[in-house]
Order: structure tokens, then sequence, then C-alpha cells
DNA sequence: AACATAGTTCCAAATAATGGAACCTGAACA
DNA sequence: TGTTCAGGTTCCATTATTTGGAACTATGTT
């Protein structure tokens, strides 16, 4: 798949097993990996040994470990716009009372980094951590409708186009039309395109070159919002994105680099 | 450190990035890591392809790449309590509406999977994934006293004793004392041993058979809390930590595992 | 323009990964 | 009790990858 070294195959298996979203057992990897018995095996052990994957000796099964859970709070915290955009969303999220998404874009996925929930709180990594489409989300597309042109079209090659409702834009090029009308029009809606009965209106979070941060959406529910209440919010919506971004750009990480160690 | 096999040495850079906490240049990472500049570099170069890690070239830093917030949440849903334990969680924050800690133990640390902050919305992130230090604190005391003997040991002899207060029992002897107290006892106290001004109380989830599983804590601020009213709420922590327990013998995932597979 | 500093590429030697086959080990069956 | 079998584990000569010193390039500095 990734196939570069030994630790790109590493990080296959650990996907493949992060696949199966629960303990999987020896012969049940082996049956759908690349690799022969014993190639898979010393990765399987390796990978105990180094708590990427847990063991279970009772069931003899193989799970993902909890140091990437401590790894994840490492990049969740430096590299995601989150910590950045919270005190954002917080705000956003009381003014409106409606489900708040902070996404950004990972590989050509959506990848959800926050969440406000009016209702409860807030469901934590069941939320943060989860990935999406991004040709038929809101946050997808409103991203991926303001990235360089050849990014763009990488990316809208290796999307996966299943047609999750009767809405769902399931072809590059129905796809590259929307993005078009997003770009032109600053912001995104997603109309029941990815589940039936939910729609949402998105912005980009862009730097002032206009690089792409990530995403920000409203969510609402057919049965109680109608897509010119979220139209509506807009404004709001977009001030909150540039907030984020000035922050962004403002901040780049307090204090750099300190002095550098000239020492061993 | 870890040293096996080159998935070993490329987590260690891993970690090392990590553990900066914000991004870094090559350079300054050259300077603390045991690899020579040519090895260093390609092992970053590998990290970055595979998306563990993210390089920004404006900058020139490399930090903690988003591929690690999916691979925790497959981890974090499957192999930690805190989906088990998430309704449980709500119910005991709603009665007694105070902080309330999950955790469990990862190499001889303390790591948060879960928290319920009665005031604010969940700190996400922030709070679920950071790790702690299992000597001096109460759910790292709790779930240490009920280790087996040898794994007990062990790990006594791996922490840190590092004294953060006046409070911290900061030696193996002293601590091993107090484990016998809690062991004997059944739940643990935190008196201001990690942060001053911070108590807690703590109790141990176990199984049966009575291996560890993790860990319950409610926590209070001296100001406001007095050691005695958290003592009276031993009863309802420990009835939780025992339906959470209860849940996860009857659960030991659903299906388990489907037909194998014979094909290729 | 000369110099330094930071980052990148090369390549022969050293090391680690590979995978076929043999070997365990416990469970089901006769 | 002996036999078979599938799921796991170990061995080891072959093969491929990693290693790291040194040479090189790019970028900014005096």
């Amino acid at each position: 798949m990734s196939g570069d070294g030994t630790v790109g195959k590493a990080m296959d298996v650990l996907d493949q097993v992060a696949s199966f979203g629960r303990p999987v057992r020896f012969a049940t990897l082996l049956s759908v990996s690349p690799y022969p018995k014993a190639t898979l095996y010393r990765f399987l052990q390796t990978l105990t040994r180094q708590r990427l994957l847990e063991y279970d000796p009772d069931q003899q099964t193989y799970a993902v470990g909890l140091r990437l859970v401590r790894l994840a709070h490492a990049a969740w915290s430096q590299s995601s716009l989150a910590p950045l955009a919270r005190d954002h969303l917080d705000r956003l999220s009381a003014q409106i009372g409606l489900t708040v998404h902070l996404a950004q874009l990972d590989n050509g996925q959506v990848l959800y980094v926050d969440k406000r929930n009016a209702a409860q709180p807030v469901d934590m990594f069941s939320q943060a951590g989860k990935v999406g489409p991004a040709y038929c989300t809101g946050v997808g597309k409103a991203m991926l409708a303001f990235l360089q042109e050849d990014e763009q079209a990488r990316l809208l090659t290796q999307q996966s186009y299943h047609a999750f409702t009767a809405h769902t834009l399931a072809t590059p090029a129905a796809l590259k039309a929307e993005l078009d009308a997003i770009a032109a029009r600053g912001h995104a809606y997603d109309r029941e395109e990815h589940e039936p009965g939910i729609i949402c209106i998105a912005v980009p979070i862009l730097t002032d070159a206009g690089r792409v941060l990530g995403g920000l959406s409203i969510t609402g529910a057919t049965q109680m919002t109608e897509m010119a209440a979220l139209e509506a919010l807009v404004p709001q919506l977009k001030a909150t994105a540039r907030d984020i971004a000035d922050d962004g750009a403002a901040w780049r990480f307090p204090g750099q680099e300190p002095l550098q160690q000239t020492g061993t």
C-alpha cells in the first residue's frame, strides 16, 4: 500500500488492525494481509512490544494500543487547529445553539478535530478523531474548493465516490462543478448528501495567503431547520473562521524555537 | 531506548518530536537525537511520508501528524474503557456534580481516557489522552495497589518519584506502604500529592478475577471541598466502578469474531 | 565575495527483514 | 489413549534495507 520501508509496512499492519474496529485474531489478520505468516507475526510482535498494539492473551486478539492515545494528544494539541480555535468555537456555539464542527484535511479525507454540541456535553474522541468523506460533507467540500488546482485535482481522483444518499455528488465531474460554485460563493452546502435528514453549511478557514487550514460547519436536521436559516448564519460562521485564521497567523507557536543547543 | 528493529527506532524519533510539544527544526532534533544526521534525516522523511509527522516547509519544522489522531480514535474506541464507561460516568457526574476522571495504566503511567467536568463542557483531548504520574495521583495509586505483586514491584521501580508538593510520597518504600493501606481499605486518597489545593478520592475498576482494568476518581479543590465530603461519595464511586467492570465482563466485544475467511 | 549554517544526497559496509519450512501446542475427535 | 488438525511460533540462509561518514547544495551572514 504505502510501501516505503519497514516503517511503512508496519503502519499498514497497524492500520489493518485499526480498520477492524475490534480486537482481531492472528488468523483473521493473516487472511487479509499481503504478508506471509512469519512476517506478519513478527510485525505484530514488534508493534505489541512498542505498545502500538495490545495483545489479549486470553482471547488471543490484537487491538490498537493506548500509546497511540498519548501520541494523539500531542498531535491534537500541536498540529491541529483545535486548541487555537477553542474559544472561538465556544463563542459561536453559544451564539447559535447548533452543532458546530471543526475539521481538517488529512490525506484527502475530512478529519474532525473538534465539535460543539449545543444539547449534550461533548462526545470526546467519539467525534474528534473521526474521519469522513471529503466529497459529500459540507466541510470537506468547503476545504476542497479552496485548494490549489493541482492539489485539488489530485485529491479529486482519490475520493471513493460512494453515493450515500440520492443527493450525493458521486462523480468527479459533478463534484468539480460544485467546488467551483463554492469557490465563487465562498461557502458550501451539504444538502443531505452524506446522511438523509442532515444538512449543513460550511466555510473554509484560510490564511491571508489563501492556504486552506481547515473548515468550519454548522449542522442541522431537516426536521428542525431550513437551509435558509443556516444560510443566515453564514456571516457569523465566516467571522469565526476569519478569527481562527488570524489567531493562527499571529500565534504561529509561542516562542517559536528556543536558543540553539550546541552541545551533544 | 526501545531499540527493537527499525520500527522501534522510528517510534523513538516520533516520541522525541512529540515530547517537544511544539514544532521543531531538524537541527534541534539532531542535537538531542542519538542518531547521525543522515539517519535522523531519513527517519523524519519516512515518518512524514507516513503522515505520522507533519513538515511545515515555511518554518522548516516537524510536528506530530494528524494520522495519529485517526489511529487514536480507533484505539480509544476499541482498547479503552471509555465507550463502555460512558453512560456510567454521565450518571455519576450528574449525581455528584464534581469532576470525575476515568484512567488506565499505560506503561506505568496514568493515562486519562475520559473525564466529566460538572461546570463547563468537556476539555476533549486536552484531558483525554493526557498522562500523569501513577505514584502521586489518586487513580494511579488505586490501580497500582491492586496489581499483582510482581507487576506492582516492576512498576514501582520505574516511577520517577518527583516531589511535586510537600505531601508527595517520593520514595518506593513510602509508596509501597501506602499501596498496602489502599489495598486493605479499598480506595485511595490524593491529599495534595500532585497539585497543591487539589484532593481526590479514587477506586480501581476490577474484573471478577481481580485484574485491574482502570481507575475512577472524584476530584475536589481544598477551598471548596473537604476530604470527608469526598469520602462520603465512596459508595457511589465503588458502585460505578462495579457497574463498569460488569459491563466489561458482559460485553467483551460484541459478536467477538466473525466466521473465518478461508480464501486469500 | 567569502563564509558559515542548515539541510540533502551518495554509496559501500553493516544490519535487519524476509519467508519457506519445520516445529510446537492445545483442542476435537475417534 | 492415540490421531489429526488448525492456529501459532521459531529457525536460518537469503535478500533487501538501513546505516552513517563524507561530500555536496542551498540559503542566509559578515
